[in-house]
DNA sequence: CCGCAAATGTGCAGAGACTGCAAGATCAGC
DNA sequence: GCTGATCTTGCAGTCTCTGCACATTTGCGG
């Protein structure tokens, strides 16, 4: 690992930064939020704000690109040869286990769905582990990168990962989320058959 | 039909907007063309662009709206009791018979490719036209709007035409669109069992 | 230690994005 | 035609975002 004093001190900056966006922006509205005052409560300059974010919105959902990033090198880190759907699984119950962060993402999920404008960021952050998805099933399964079963792989699990995310922040009894992803991919592993029990 | 002189009217401002967005920022570039370049070339003031779109960048993918609002239209359309995938494949193949529309959609794909910036605004077209797909899947199986399967099969058959469409748009011989989405929803229909055929 | 090279942080100036407001122009229905 | 509703426009002003020059800090070899 090669995390020079330099390295560390940039990701302390771009996390202060992320915090303090999506904090003012849960309090006082993301309209009513100037860079100048996100850029104050992590201590730099405005002009240092945009040296890494290119605009409040992406700084609000960079928790979810570090989030994103997380699950792309867990997945790869899983054994070569379990099936995908099993590791997706298995991921998913890792990342739970940690109730501050769950906190937070909760409360930035509520920003996203209140405030239209994060929809395109928050769906870019998937956009990114997805391809991150993409990149390690090519090469676990030895196809070539622009082959078209590791790029569907890769999108379907991700918005089927995404459906559960939302369902679940949006249900008010907070169950597991680890059982609502076990539930959507069953539904994918099934091959998406039309109309399941009609429920009671 | 309750098509006023007002309502054309304004959808041909909003089309005109539109198409002058795109064409100018294919031929200069989208960073290099200002709102009131595009609102001289549709013939209205600045501030009316503002009426109309929030952004030059909602601006040039407003043809990937109304391409997705007319799937909806066309997958509310078929019969009921047709499987989802079938009516996928067979909407796919109703929508590919206009020349010169693709070639404005390949224009605006590439140009989507080399302008990050436009990648949120382009998925969240994309998640349009998905809420719409869940909505008639929802009442198609008499599901709750709620329930889990009509939004995961709505997700994973937009991610995966989205993944059709990329792959037809990034080759070069432009073989036949509807085919390649076929591909992806056998992929989809056969629940992602991992590893086809190796490939010669 | 010391000094150099590279990477970062910051201030400044300026173009452009975007918004609220109020007034003028246009359409729908009587 | 008259009238209310809707759409367009200009204007003023704030904020976003960028390029550039300069100061500061870090990494590294001497």
């Amino acid at each position: 690992m090669t995390t020079g004093l330099r390295e560390r001190k940039k990701l302390r900056t771009r996390r202060a930064l992320g915090a303090a966006a999506l904090e003012l922006a849960v309090t006082h509205g993301l309209a009513e939020v100037t860079v100048e005052q996100i850029a104050e409560a992590a201590d730099v300059s405005p002009r240092t704000f945009f040296n890494y974010f290119s605009s409040k919105e992406e700084a609000v959902v960079a928790a979810d690109v570090e989030r994103a990033r997380d699950m792309g090198e867990r997945l790869a880190a899983r054994p070569a040869g379990e099936p995908v759907l099993a590791s997706v699984r298995a991921v998913m119950r890792e990342m739970l286990g940690d109730a501050p962060r769950s906190r937070e993402w909760i409360a930035q999920a509520r920003l996203v769905r209140s405030e239209p404008s994060l929809v395109p960021q928050q769906l870019a952050a998937y956009a990114a582990s997805e391809r991150r998805l993409a990149a390690i099933l090519a090469e676990r399964t030895g196809l070539d990168a622009t082959d078209l079963y590791p790029a569907v792989t890769a999108a379907a699990v991700m918005a089927a990962v995404r459906v559960a995310t939302t369902r679940w922040l949006e249900s008010d009894e907070h169950g597991d989320l680890a059982d609502v992803v076990d539930r959507v991919v069953d539904l994918l592993a099934a091959g998406l058959r039309d109309a399941p029990s009609p429920g009671p």
